[in-house]
RNA sequence: GGAGUCUACCAGGCAGUCGCUGCUUCAGUAUGAUUCGAAGUAGAGGAAAGUCCGGGCUCCACAGGGCAAGGUGCCAGGUAACGCCUGGGAGGUGCAAGCCUACGGCUAGUGCAGCAGAGAGAAGACCGCCUAAAUAUAACUCGUGAGUUAUGUCGGUAAGGGUGAAAGGGUGCGGUAAGAGCGCACCGCGCGCGUGGUAACAUGUUGUGGCAUGGUAAACCCCACUGGAGCAAGACCAAAUAGGAACCCGUUGGCGUUGCCCGCGUUGGGUUCGGGUAGGUUGCUGGAGGCUUGUGGUGACGCAGGUCCAAGAUGAAUGGCUGCCCAAGACAGAACCCGGCUUAUCGGUGGGCUCCCAUG
């Protein structure tokens, strides 16, 4: 049975991280909920960023509830062809979303990733 | 039983499974650091919120005094402190339990007050009231300037009407031309004194004033009290980089000093110190701590004993999914820590008190 651990390694820690991803995205993302931006990294693992406005969402309940979805659903995502640094930026819309509705929207983002990244590698 | 009021408390639960953060223990590589693995254990709130006050803590400033700005403001107590709390007083409100109050000083000064109204602060004559004094006209009487009456002017007047939120104490009697604290009695008010109270204040007065003292100080102002900034505080480690310091090596190197030599100036390499950016460590949770027993106090709270340890993250943990149950789950997420205040909030539970109805 698989355990999907979440660990330091497979998280953005520090600005310079982040500042990278933006500089260098090569895949985006992009509906009216959230923008993803991805890069391709060197490590063997991928590595998630979430970045939440408070401008956007303005109770700090809503922001910990998103951060929680948005990392509970990349815990259980194996199927990324190449290890990616990804940064998830949330839009004021996706507080209207319920948990369900945004795991499955999430699900979906995944999916439409993975087909960029297949692509990109079938090329190279 | 119904209605109300005050106060204390709870904040969906259980099971399975996959994760996250701290701590403890065990095991492995190779001593240790560190990392990985396993097990156990702990893991948001009554408001964690707003950041409105007050402290602790940290740094800065600090001989003493003054000025400015802001805040607080009945009295006493509690407290580390407060703009908080408790008790008391005063005023308002409710049948009551209760609740509300920005509640120092406009008999220090300055200012302000729409409309209405004659007049809004050393006030005022619109209607009304008066003819005593002054004066004009007319009539009459006595007889040449006096009296009486009538009408008016000036004048007197704050009783009555009218305006207004408010008209410069109220009622009665005296008084007067009419009136008026003008005088008196009672009531009210101020001052003084007595009594009770720590005090705010209450109360009495067979003392006194003769009404002088209208409102507004979240208007200026007067009186009393009041250092500043914050954990991104502060402390430590420390790649990089700029410009430095000391020592050593070389001085047989380069450049300049007219060609050469000496000398001088400048330039080099290494080490250490210092510096402090990125980053890291610390501050960081055992505290004005919780629970409980006794005791002092009307109470807030104090004192003494016993017992317990209850989040500590740092791109930031405390969650996802599935199933079951019910009364169907609101507001909402720690970020140095406490004491308050304010605001948000689905429901539910316990206790005290008041009013109404019924029964005994």
């Amino acid at each position: 049975m698989g355990s999907y651990p979440f660990t330091q390694q497979k998280r953005l820690l520090k600005a310079q991280e982040y500042r990278q991803v933006f500089d260098q995205a090569s895949y985006k993302i992009s509906d009216r909920h959230m923008l993803i931006l991805a890069t391709a990294n060197q490590f063997g693992q991928s590595r998630l960023g979430v970045i939440i406005a408070k401008k956007n969402i303005r109770l700090a309940v809503n922001r910990n509830r998103i951060k929680r979805l948005l990392r509970e659903s990349f815990r259980h995502q194996t199927q990324f062809p190449i290890s990616v640094d990804l940064v998830v930026m949330a839009r004021s819309g996706i507080n209207d979303l319920s948990n369900t509705e945004l795991r499955q929207l999430l699900e979906c983002q995944w999916q439409r990733l993975i087909k960029r990244l297949l692509k990109i590698s079938y090329q190279t």
